[in-house]
This record gives structure tokens, C-alpha cells and sequence, in this order.
DNA sequence: AAGCTCTGATACCTACCGGGTATTAGGCTT
DNA sequence: AAGCCTAATACCCGGTAGGTATCAGAGCTT
């Protein structure tokens, strides 16, 4: 049982992305007949169907939806194993941490006066720091529990807060004193925006598709949407919007999250004296 | 930046591993001095040292430990792709649940009773679990927590209980009708067994290096050292062993842990219904 | 100190295979 | 039926992984 190779995979990757074998081909800088040659191949060793070809491009089997999961997260360790170890040869490394852009501004701020070596930041959409850990573009990262997948790293708890609804100002919900879930949760002219999952496609619902902090905060200052978020998260302050405290909201704790093994030792180990 | 091969990375490991070319070589069934020159070639494509070259064998770089440590799980990555997409092809595929040797009898057969579909048993060493779930050799396994790395794994909680300390059925503390932790942590004359790391190397200590059940019953057995279990463990009833529950040792849950993604919804819905 | 031995590195050759171009085969549109 | 789009096949070429032979240097041995 021969093990596979990067290149098999990444073409695999490519051809069960794009779906069809001329444009994975172009896409990898290759011809297609050598793709042809090397998926049939691929699947001649793994003795598995991975494409249905049809008459119009090619689908993938359910062993070919298998492979393409468990292929980009073996293809994200490799890399991580390259950018981790030219990292660790320059004795001048910054380590990089990542947070989504706007969040906890004052939180960074802090942490970054308090540390004695320098640190490089990374800025990234929602839900982006797992996987830029993952594949070895950053070293630790800022997290909020519970939104954030957690599932394979380290942590340290910074700050625990309670949590506000950024509502448009024009609203009526703008003028409570304080709002419960419940009253937040179904609004029927303020749905809650929909965050695409992890393999692109968006859950169903009313409210509108969202894809970064900004497209969200402007369909809030238009009176489109509203959502709950930690109290400190100061980006959302625009003029057009109003935060309420959500009395029954879950707490949500920030935290520093890194991969098992990182040199984040003395990193953490200042995080911890600041006082939130 | 091109990608890293897994042939490199198999290389490597294995030069890491053996700290010998020559070795190394041999267990990878090739020649020593393509060998040579392909770990030249992946220090320069990745632009660091990675083993120091004594008169003697060679030596890791700290930037060869980072790269060992990340390579292996790269591997696992590799290897667990390939082994799930050949079991998603085969429609017969039973799912493969890893427990360690002698854990939670009655808990497995009952749970292997409620179960409609076949399901394959792979018994392996206390700490194994995880790695075999990582590289594809298991679907799910026995776990417990707070004892098991459960970093990165989906969880069903299925029995919580507490603990014993099994003694030498010869020792005073054999006639105690409970104990505490503290007056377990540190009998002279039994010493806690240290157990391996990832990396095969022990803790320092006084208590016996153990690296599997077995040997660690003979030593209970011999008078030799204690431990401290969940209460149910009916591998350690050996009759020269003496369970006492240890009133304040945390309470041991034991559960169901999967990779994200693993076709286990089933297996985990029936599990849930046992009552324990 | 000379030589032996063990290490990894170098030189050079071969053969495999990954990739290219040209072409075929089949299904759908028109 | 002609034309097109798809992927598969046929065939050739060149880079490189792997082989053998050899070198170079650092301990030992004597």
C-alpha cells in the first residue's frame, strides 16, 4: 500500500473543485490528458471510483466527497509542516496571531503593549483564524467561545463578557433599555444575516448572505439585519447603530487559541497578567 | 513555494527517527545516497538546516524537531485520507471502533448489542486511540476524559463514574476502606508509573516505566506501584490486586470520540439510548 | 603517526514516469 | 448528419529519483 503524494491530492483537489478536467488542468498549469492519466491512476490505487463522468464535465461519488474532505486537511498539515519549520530556521521570527478584523480592539491593544518580543498581526474574515492555524500561517490566534470552532488547539481564557444586539438606530427595538433572545431572535423585518459554512454554500432562511464584517455592518446601518455580539466590540459603533444589552445572552469568553506544540509559551504566559 | 512531497516528508521522518543515513536508508528500502541528497534537496527548497552532520550520525536542528512533529501529522493526514476514502467506496464497510485493551467491558458489549449495523473492534495501548483515529485506522473510539487527548474530535458522553485506586492486595493501604488523593499521590513504596510521552521518551520520577496494561498489572501485581482508575475497570481484578474508591479523585466519564466529519450519527443515536 | 572504519557527500549513469502534443471516442446540440 | 464539447488514448521527450562506485573527513586502534 503505497502511501499518495501532495501532487496526487492537490490535483484530485483541483478536479473536484472545478468539476471538470480542462479547467482543474488549467488551474494546476498542466494539460488535461496527464490529469486524466493521473486521477484514473489515483483511483486505480485506491481502488475506489472517486468521478462519475458524464457527458457534460464529472461528479463526484461519495468516496470522492470523502477524499476531497480528508484531502484538504492533509494537504493544510503539509503545508503547515513547510511554513512551520522555515519559521522555526529564523532566529528573528515574529510570531503571527490572527483575529478577525475588528474584534476586541482595546483586548489586542493591550496585549500587544504587554509583550516583550515582537508580534505580527494578521488580520481575517470570520470564522478564518482555525484555518489559518491549521495550515501553518499563523501560530496563535483570538477566539471567542462559543462561536468559534475550538476542536484541536490549545487555549487560555483572556476576558468573559455579556453580549449586546447591534440594532439599526432607526428601529424601534433601538429604544429598549434591554432585550432578551427571545425577542431578538424573530423579528420579522430584522433577520439574522447568514454566514456561509465551511464548504462555501449558505444555511436557508430569510435573512441576507453575508461574507465579511463590513457587508454585515453596513446591511445594519441600512436597516436590513441586527445581531448580537460581546459588548466590547467597538467596530460595530457606527452612527446608524444602537447597542442594547441582551440580558439572557450567552457570556462569551475571549481567548487565545494556538496548535498543540507552538512556541507560545511566554506569549500566553504574559496574556495572563492582564487584568480584564 | 511548491508543496512539499510526502516522499520527502517520509524521508525525513525516517532520517529523524534512525539520527543515521545509512538506517534510514535501509528502512526506507533505497540507497543511501539518494537518500543524502534528497534531505540536501528539502533543507534548500525549505531554506533551513535541518540536521546537524557529526562524525558520528547526524544530529535534529530545532528547526528539524518542528518539522518532525509537523511531518508526522502530515503523514497521519495523508495515511487517514487514503484509508477513508477506500472504506467509502466499499458498501460493505463496517465501522471501525477503537477501545483500549481491557476498558469498559460491560459498557462495550452492551453498547456493541444495541447495535443494528456490524461493527469491528480494534483494541490498542492506553494513549493509542487518538493516533489511530488520526491517521484512518479507526472511525470512533472508547475514550475517557479528563485521561484521553480529546483535542480535535467530536464527543457523545456516554457513563460517568468514580474512581478506585488498585493496590497491591498485599500493602496496608489494601485494608483502608477508602482513600484520598493525597494519601495516594505519595506512598514512598509505591510510586505512580510514568508512562511514555508522544515521543517516546518518560517523565523523570521514581515510579516503573510502563508502556502497556499488561506490564503494568504484573507490577500492581508485584508489589511495585499503584494506581488510580475508573471504578469499572475489571481488567485490574487480578486476586492479588485490592480495589479502594478514592473519595476525591475527579469523576471519569467515558465517551464516544470521532473526527469531524465521520459517519457515526448512527452508531452515536443508539448509543445514546444506553442507561448506565 | 599511519591506517582502519565509520560516517555522509559527490559523481555519474540509467530508467521510470510525469508532462507535452496529437488524436480518438462518445454524447449532446443544432 | 455535422459540429461541438467532453474525457480518454497513443506516443514521445526530458527531468529526476534511484542505483553503483567513489571520495572525504573524523575518530579509533595499533
Amino acid at each position: 500500500m503505497d502511501d499518495l503524494e501532495t501532487r496526487e491530492l492537490r490535483y484530485f483537489v483541483a478536479v473536484a473543485e472545478e468539476l471538470h478536467f480542462g479547467r482543474a488542468a488549467t488551474r494546476l498549469g498542466i494539460a488535461q490528458p496527464p490529469l486524466s492519466r493521473a486521477i484514473t491512476q489515483l483511483e486505480r490505487r485506491l481502488g475506489v471510483r472517486l468521478l462519475d463522468r458524464d457527458r457534460r464535465g464529472a461528479e463526484l461519488t461519495d468516496a470522492g466527497r470523502v477524499l476531497l474532505r480528508e484531502a484538504r486537511t492533509a494537504l493544510d498539515a503539509v503545508a503547515a509542516a513547510a511554513r512551520r519549520t522555515r519559521r522555526a530556521g529564523d532566529p528573528e521570527r515574529p510570531l503571527v496571531l490572527v483575529t478577525k478584523a475588528g474584534a476586541s480592539h482595546e483586548l489586542l491593544r493591550a496585549l500587544l503593549d504587554v509583550l516583550a518580543d515582537p508580534v505580527e498581526v494578521l488580520l481575517c474574515e470570520v470564522g478564518e483564524q482555525a484555518h489559518r492555524l491549521r495550515d501553518g500561517q499563523a501560530d496563535v490566534a483570538l477566539m471567542h467561545r462559543p462561536f468559534d470552532d475550538l476542536a484541536g488547539f490549545d487555549t487560555a481564557d483572556l476576558h468573559t463578557e455579556s453580549q449586546v444586539a447591534i440594532v439599526p438606530a432607526a428601529h424601534p427595538l433601538a429604544a429598549s433599555e434591554s432585550l432578551t433572545m427571545a425577542e431578538v431572535s424573530h423579528v420579522p423585518d430584522l433577520p439574522i444575516a447568514r454566514w456561509p459554512r465551511l464548504d462555501g454554500t449558505y444555511p436557508d432562511g430569510p435573512g441576507p448572505e453575508v461574507r465579511t464584517q463590513s457587508q454585515l455592518a453596513q446591511l445594519v446601518a441600512l436597516g436590513r439585519t441586527l445581531l448580537v455580539i460581546p459588548a466590547s466590540s467597538r467596530a460595530w459603533q457606527w452612527p446608524e447603530h444602537v447597542a442594547v444589552p441582551v440580558v439572557d445572552a450567552p457570556d462569551v469568553t475571549t481567548l487565545l487559541a494556538w496548535p498543540p506544540g507552538a512556541p507560545v509559551e511566554s506569549l500566553v504566559r504574559s496574556a495572563a497578567k492582564l487584568s480584564f
